[in-house]
DNA sequence: GTCTATATCTCGATAGAC
DNA sequence: GTCTATCGAGATATAGAC
């Protein structure tokens, strides 16, 4: 249900996935340098000198949590895309995809936007290490939408702006999910909120898309 | 041009200025807990004893600095959109408008984002002090989507939902910057990639938006 | 592996000379 | 108003008993 399933280490102990999650959680919230290892410490329900005993310093420790942290996200987005006989099909599988992976990994979008934030140094760093060893990020729905417009089911669109579409309308609402439920209190039940978002996006971006004449 | 352009408080002096800029520059990137006030200090040219006679404490600098930001952020909200004849203008101009202030206030776009992901509790009180005083968060667009709902100029959507996808669309390729420029190569030119990402969300906001059938 | 105690350093904040 | 020097709290990290 949340950012703690499908442990990003097979080996790792109790304690190891325990800390992982903690650190996780402070990091997405606060950013690196805001985090703090004694807030992370009563997360993981341990005390400061185990953080340091497993993971040996902050550095490592958000490098480490970081970089699964990514590998995650980059999968989901695969994940989230299942071949359909339509366009139509393979669009609306993906958004309740995506959305539903956002809505059970807030903490993990959260730390992606804050290292975005911070700069990226970090987020670059592993993007570098991840292309050397040959692991291309995924381009999968860009292709889809390539395939759709040759196909003639969607208008000519440059693949690459409509992906970032995509992403932002099904990301956004979740990293400014304090002012939406302040500004909008209809939302106060957020499991329904999201998924009226996710029929409204759906309906948005395939109409947006839409070969039909304007 | 940035950020510093239209000065929050009138009466600030030229080092309250100083101090102003470069606290939302390293607050945005860093969050309230990720600053340090020597970091402030250095942007601002000056040093940390007179961080303190001017603004006291960090946490009274944070306030101020999210309060005016705040401000400003809610403002262009409503100065990016001008009332024209059709709503397909009106749309155009709002997405005109709004990428530009973005564009020149990356770092107010930035602090908003980081006060959300560390939960939003300073927005939280600023927004309430706002709502006591009578300044209602503006609606404006919202509206004018309703009007052009009756008028049959677009199909009947739910308006909130539409100005979230349509704030999250001009917003977050901002939010993701580091990444989108990794990824996306092409964009080496931001200038021009921004130029272009505003033709491409009219489009696809307009079409989807669009009342012929589906 | 786990905890307490502590070393070491950094940060926010102030005192006081100019 | 501006700077240097410094205090004291709080942060990371380690030592060492168990």
């Amino acid at each position: 249900m949340s950012d703690s399933d499908s442990p990003p280490h097979a080996d790792y102990s109790e304690t190891e996935r325990a800390i992982f999650d903690a650190a996780l959680e402070v990091f997405a919230r606060k950013g690196k340098d805001g985090a703090r290892m004694q807030a992370i410490a009563d997360a993981a329900g341990i005390n400061k000198a185990m953080l340091h005993y497993y993971f040996r310093s902050k550095d490592q420790l958000y490098d480490e949590v970081f970089g699964f942290t990514m590998r995650r996200f980059m999968a989901s987005f695969g994940a989230s895309l299942q071949e359909a006989p339509t366009f139509e099909e393979t669009l609306r599988a993906f958004i309740e995809g995506y959305v539903d992976f956002i809505r059970d990994n807030e903490h993990t979008m959260r730390l992606m936007v804050n290292e975005n934030l911070a700069g990226g140094s970090v987020l670059g760093d592993h993007l570098r290490r991840l292309k050397e060893s040959g692991a291309a990020p995924p381009r999968i729905l860009a292709e889809q939408i390539e395939q759709a417009v040759d196909q003639g089911e969607i208008r000519p669109v440059d693949p690459d702006h409509t992906v970032l579409s995509v992403i932002s309308a099904c990301l956004f609402f979740f990293v400014a999910r304090p002012t939406v439920e302040m500004m909008h209190p209809a939302s106060d039940d957020w499991a329904s909120f999201v998924e009226a978002r996710k029929e409204h996006l759906f309906d948005l971006m395939y109409r947006g898309l839409s070969p039909r004449e304007g």
